[in-house]
DNA sequence: GATCTGCTTTACATGGTGTCAAGCGCGCCT
DNA sequence: AGGCGCGCTTGACACCATGTAAAGCAGATC
């Protein structure tokens, strides 16, 4: 019979203490703080994730799962028009990072270091870019991607402006809300990439 | 009499040497291998720097002087009218980027653990957006602001889009060559930020 | 009851930062 | 010339986090 209890194996734990701290003091805890935090020895770290970066690139994957991006692309992917695709795209783009953000970050530091992650990181970068390709070629199938764009311009734009650091310069260091970082760059990419209807 | 050879001073060895280590490894260097490269003992630069980060301080600090941002930014200032400044600006940020780019990524990388570090590059960025501010206020000045921009989300979302990560992000990482970035963050901004003169 | 598995405990190697103290050469001053 | 101070060297060492190794132990399984 199993347990009723809500008890988390080890490996979860472990996680669960590793994203607790990440989430208030960035990466820099040790190992011995995460395995204390889980209440295992640090050994047993080790033991689940064989080094730091292990570590690191689980609790990526961990945030990743808990947080769910496919469904939120879903719905993306299911406006009427390539404007409103767009504008959809943003409103997730505002709505998710925050919840990522701590992760990019932790990512970011293991690049540095572990190739493997800076494969996993290159891999997330790749996802999203493709991500705005489709939006911008979208844009660009109904005519309405503004004139002297390429769509891989214009998709390699998109892509830079909607990236985690922007978000962080606006959100994080310039007090922007959740609403007044999509009103702008909503307005910004329709001003930019949206060709006006032929509306004459 | 003072020695007319070109012979640097010990400070400035090190300086140049940790410079030189910085522009192809990045920031994962070793005191030592600065000292090394400098050919002084490791203690020389604990004599001169105090610490780690207080070289990578002084490194920036050295940069900079070398690269003398204020007469660029003084052409820009000149142009004739709020929209030539903006693209001055442009041009200014695609030239003047790629040569502080690794001094940028050694503050980013010393701010994590040095409090001085992180004031530096505060101030930094606080500087680079009283620049963006006075840009978009002439434009606004001069009647040119586009409809819905208050002069500081403008100009603060100017300053996040010439922020240094977006310009790794295009031209590091994406190969964009520097007309490129400088002519399609013109467009953007032209598009985004300059309402069109009332001809007609 | 024997064994296997997952974790603990203890100890130790490694590598880089930062500190300390003694010493040394060289220019300067009187 | 002798003495001084300064800038640097030399060598040793403490510290701290990562990573490794080996023995032990407790509960589940057969």
């Amino acid at each position: 019979m199993v347990s009723s209890a809500p008890v988390l194996h080890t490996r979860a734990r472990i996680l669960e203490a590793a994203r607790a701290l990440a989430e208030d003091r960035g990466t820099n805890f040790r190992l011995e703080d995460v395995a204390q935090a889980a209440r295992v020895s640090r050994q047993a770290v080790y033991l689940h994730f064989g080094s730091r970066s292990g570590l690191l690139l689980a609790l990526v994957e961990h945030v990743d799962k808990s947080e769910g991006l496919p469904r939120y692309s879903q719905r993306v992917r299911s406006a009427p028009t390539g404007v409103d695709e767009l504008l959809a795209f943003i409103d997730l783009i505002a709505e998710y990072t925050p919840r990522i953000y701590l992760i990019a970050k932790v990512l970011d530091e293991a690049r540095r270091t572990d190739p493997a992650a800076r494969a996993a990181d290159e891999n997330r970068m790749l996802l999203r870019r493709e991500g705005c390709t489709r939006h911008i070629r979208r844009l660009h199938d109904e005519g309405r991607l503004a004139a002297g764009w390429t769509v891989q311009g214009a998709a390699e734009t998109l892509w830079a402006l909607t990236n985690v650091s922007t978000w962080e310069d606006l959100v994080l260091d310039r007090g922007w809300s959740r609403q007044a970082y999509a009103r702008r760059l909503k307005r910004l990419c329709l001003a930019t990439f949206v060709r006006p209807p032929a509306a004459g």
